[in-house]
DNA sequence: GTCTATACAACGATAGAC
DNA sequence: GTCTATCGTTGTATAGAC
């Protein structure tokens, strides 16, 4: 799971993750699912968490009938609450299915023994490219934390400040060693976190810019070192 | 409509500006509104369009049941009737009271004679200055996109790409003035909005850091400053 | 394991008394 | 100009045949 070997290959792994995530979901959830054969559980609840991001992503969740769930996926009304229990434990498994991946590609990510100034590039480039791999779920899971109940919100809100961690985390050892200058670490992650948000959340801006996720991931890295990296005092002295 | 002089001062002027507005869209709508009493119907009418976004921004403008509405605002269902016509067409009143303040102040703020430097941040504080007073209709009008009918929707797209060019004009005028360094003005630009949409949209980011309005801006200006003033090469060279 | 048919609650909107 | 009562529709969830 190393993102700078180009995004392709990171979509390979991250398909094969999901895969496996949805079979631990599968079996997390065995008493409550009528559904017996491991592999039929785990195509069709593979299948339903698809089309659930889709019409969620079109409509909101809020105004995806359980019918319309019903008859995109091809699977009757009946059918459908043996695998889901409830609209609600659907909306909880899916945001668990999103949860698993992120901690398992961001701890890796971090991981690596890097410098600061390529951390921060790894850092950036994984958020993205599972981001880019996972779109419907990030998009759904922004945009949807209304209808969360209480629990789901605050490991939403956890989420958001751990991944901010990673950046701040590094943003202060890079000060440390000297390689950016960086007067208030949380505060520059916390504005790093919206340019990385904005790729799964506005992405025709970008579709009609022909920008992809690597071109994308350049521009952002260059322009976020032009800000951080160490330098002489610029050449335009501040207005009165 | 200055955000120079601070936010204090420019917030008192939006509250002003959207009296007058929600008086425009009360004649706009005389013939479909049932109460003749213009200055009973503009007053209740600006509760009712607060009431709905305060609901819409906790619950979801779908999930607001217009028994809620009625409930919260203290006017009866039929009586709400007499306003509204349709749930639907108090979206679209809603919609039309916030795109005529941000019509009004942004290109207020782009008027002004500055240098570009001073002018980037002239757009940035009345930006956010703007959102800081208008956040409810702000979070509301990006977070309800999904259920914008098609003109709504495109309208919104072209508001987006409106403010966008505010700043990629002003980047662009840098540019040639030899003030500021950038490459792509256009992408830059659609970089910027993010870091403006993150203040209304994770309020409580910022909340929980005890940084306010101002101090964003502050803080914002000298991220985007770093990142964008012409400047000698930084000291630390690039990795293999 | 899957289907059709249906129960029951909540919604948007309106009618008619005051 | 405001209210209460009610209509028809749509939503979630389940029962029972296959």
């Amino acid at each position: 799971m190393r993102p700078s070997s180009g995004y392709k290959e990171f979509k390979r792994q991250i398909d094969a993750l999901k895969a496996d995530i949805c079979r631990e979901i599968y079996l997390q959830n065995k008493e409550r699912i009528r559904v017996k054969n491991e592999d039929v559980a785990v195509a069709r609840l593979s299948a339903i968490f698809d089309h659930t991001l889709e019409i969620s992503n079109r409509l909101g969740f809020q105004a995806m009938s359980v019918r319309d769930l019903s008859e995109h996926s091809g699977i009757s009304m009946g059918a459908l609450y043996s695998y889901i229990e409830s609209k609600d434990k659907l909306l909880e498994m899916i945001l668990c299915m999103g949860r698993m991946a992120v901690t398992r590609v961001m701890t890796q990510a971090a991981a690596e023994p890097l410098d600061a100034r390529n951390q921060l590039r790894q850092l950036l480039r994984a958020h993205l490219y599972l981001t880019e791999a996972m779109q419907p779920w990030f998009y759904f899971s922004y945009m949807e934390t209304k209808h969360f109940d209480r629990e789901a919100r605050e490991r939403a809100l956890e989420g958001e400040l751990a991944s901010e961690r990673y950046f701040s985390d590094c943003l202060l050892r890079g000060s440390a060693e000297g390689v950016f200058e960086v007067r208030d670490p949380e505060l520059t992650a916390a504005m790093i976190k919206p340019l990385l948000q904005d790729w799964y959340l506005k992405r025709w801006k970008y579709r009609r810019r022909n920008i992809g996720v690597e071109a994308y991931a350049d521009a952002l890295i260059e322009f976020l070192e032009a800000a951080l990296l160490k330098r002489p005092a610029p050449t335009v002295p501040a207005p009165p």
